[in-house]
DNA sequence: CTGAAAGCGCTAACAG
DNA sequence: CTGTTAGCGCTTTCAG
């Protein structure tokens, strides 16, 4: 095997000072064109590479931002993802990226990581146990190191920092009013995001298009679990006449149209479907399925940018909230005005 | 904002030299138990946590694995990630992913800055480019410097490393196999996976079991891409009378399914479909989809057991492939016996 | 049992 | 224009 060259190794090679050296690669003016070009073309020709921990420990700058989501199998965060690699890239940073699988320990163990390392920032998307709890003494502990930290989709507006969220009332509220427009008027919601801050938001939504639109109009809201799904909407089926739904999630829309369609509901001649994330199964469902469509990818970048933005200018502010507003997807589930 | 605390600062605080401090926390036998204790409350009260690039800068160790795949969006890498991160998180070691999006370029940049930071491995999945040019100087360029590597999934066997690849041979035979067993006569078999080892082994699979099975069925190879794959499909169904169809992926089945539908055919009454990969959308969609399902977190797992053995035993060793058989998840898109 | 000192690879102030 | 030096935070001999 072979050891990775070095400045030292480079210096010694060409008979120059280290520092020489490592001023010539950065382009510095008190150096001569000539040394430059020799340095250069040695630097090439020994494959050498700047050891990104050593230059990291002197300028306490590593070009790396940090990621936390809780679930990366979900469609909406892999394509945040998506989005934030990009950017993060065009800008010469890399990520390190955490999954928190939903639990509060995992998201601790994770913001040290990431602090161990020290990534330049941390942009985070909270877990439900972390939304529940509402416990957030581990992200203070970031701020106060004054690591900046930008939280996405899931946020918390009890920490001062900034954020970028999708208008889910707004999601919400536009794709109820097109139930009501489409003449649904037994509009139920079905949510699997009990106690997060998007689940809240999205049933404000959904609720005061139901009582602006007619206010006789009682809304019906069926909390549930994927895993329990196909059961908890079936009796709630069974005790409920309903022509629409809202569910929070791509998944819950499909288990919902296959608990239909076992029930003997057509979609959309008997029941009305919506869902929310664009993801395949949305697009590729029988039929597909009209969507309320997050900006995931354009979220991403969004965060990185503002990351980006708050690491390069350290000085206080108030914190910002970004608010990416939604587009509905109208495809076959619905039926048309 | 407050400064992190180092070594220096904990054994300033309790008049202690920065070795002593160092030693006490690593439980060095040197040190007395008492003045253990000391350093440990002072340690926890400062919140002190090591510093992971200084550490790492003098024990060339990071407890960082190098992951690059080609694309998140798909569900198969998602899910290899999560086996990944969670045998890597009980090891005590963290992921650096890095997305190549099928891109050569994309490929090499990724080994570069992850041989920058320093991981201890790397674990990659190629791009499909590289697989088509069969350009490996940069991986090779990893293996020199002896950082361990391990491919998974799509593999390059002239690169002396270890691999932890499906047995796509195997789960295309029996794939084919299955519906031959249903009465399938006029298979079909659908590509999107051109130049990739894992496409090439499928369709070995796919024609040895039609041989096996009867020397005078011909095989019919689709290539196209998801893009323009109802087009395709289209026409080949205009000219080929097809009783069965095998997708090298889930996207495809399900394109194919709905390209089917157009067509006039019913399926699994007049055309049986079985795909790759194990999704939400074969195990959601309308006739639910029999699919070829990949062990993807088992393969994530092992294969950070493998760099994790490879880096804890850095000697030579000829290459290992461990081949994780795949298991055919019988569904309603294929006829039954 | 505790401390001093060197050095990992790099940057940057300061001399020459 | 080039070189010397100190130091980032930590580990690890080697002395005391």
């Amino acid at each position: 095997m072979a050891t990775k060259t070095t400045l030292k190794g480079i210096a010694e090679h060409l008979n120059l000072s280290i520092s020489t050296v490592s001023k010539a690669l950065a382009d510095s003016q008190e150096i001569s064109d000539s040394t430059k070009l020799l340095v250069k073309t040695a630097a090439r020709q020994l494959k050498y590479r700047p050891n990104a921990m050593a230059r990291g420990l002197k300028s306490s700058r590593t070009n790396t931002l940090g990621v936390v989501i809780p679930n990366i199998m979900h469609n909406f965060f892999a394509k945040v993802i998506v989005g934030m690699e990009e950017e993060a890239t065009k800008n010469g940073y890399s990520l390190v990226t955490c999954i928190s699988n939903e639990s509060l320990e995992k998201e601790k163990q994770s913001l040290h990581m990431l602090s161990d390392v020290s990534v330049d920032a941390i942009i985070i998307s909270l877990t439900s146990e972390t939304q529940e709890t509402n416990e957030i003494e581990h992200l203070k502990d970031i701020l106060h190191y004054d690591i900046p930290l930008v939280m996405f989709d899931r946020a918390n507006s009890d920490l001062a920092c900034d954020s970028v969220v999708i208008n889910d009332y707004k999601g919400a509220y536009d794709a109820t009013a097109y139930l009501l427009k489409t003449g649904c008027r037994n509009i139920a919601f079905l949510s699997t995001l009990n106690n997060t801050s998007v689940g809240n938001k999205r049933l404000s939504g959904y609720q005061a298009a139901l009582s602006d639109y007619d206010n006789t109009l009682v809304p019906k809201v069926v909390y549930t679990k994927l895993t329990s799904l196909e059961n908890d909407l079936g009796t709630f089926i069974d005790n409920n006449n309903i022509d629409g739904l809202i569910t929070t999630d791509e998944s819950s829309a499909i288990y919902s149209m296959n608990t239909l369609r076992i029930k003997g509901k057509q979609v959309p001649e008997d029941v009305s479907v919506i869902g929310f994330t664009d993801g395949n199964l949305a697009r590729n469902y029988f039929p597909s399925v009209t969507t309320v469509k997050q900006q995931a990818e354009i979220m991403g970048k969004k965060a990185v940018q503002i990351a980006l933005k708050n690491l390069n200018n350290k000085e206080q502010h108030e914190p910002v909230q970004e608010v990416i507003e939604t587009e509905l997807v109208i495809r076959n589930s619905t039926k048309t005005i």
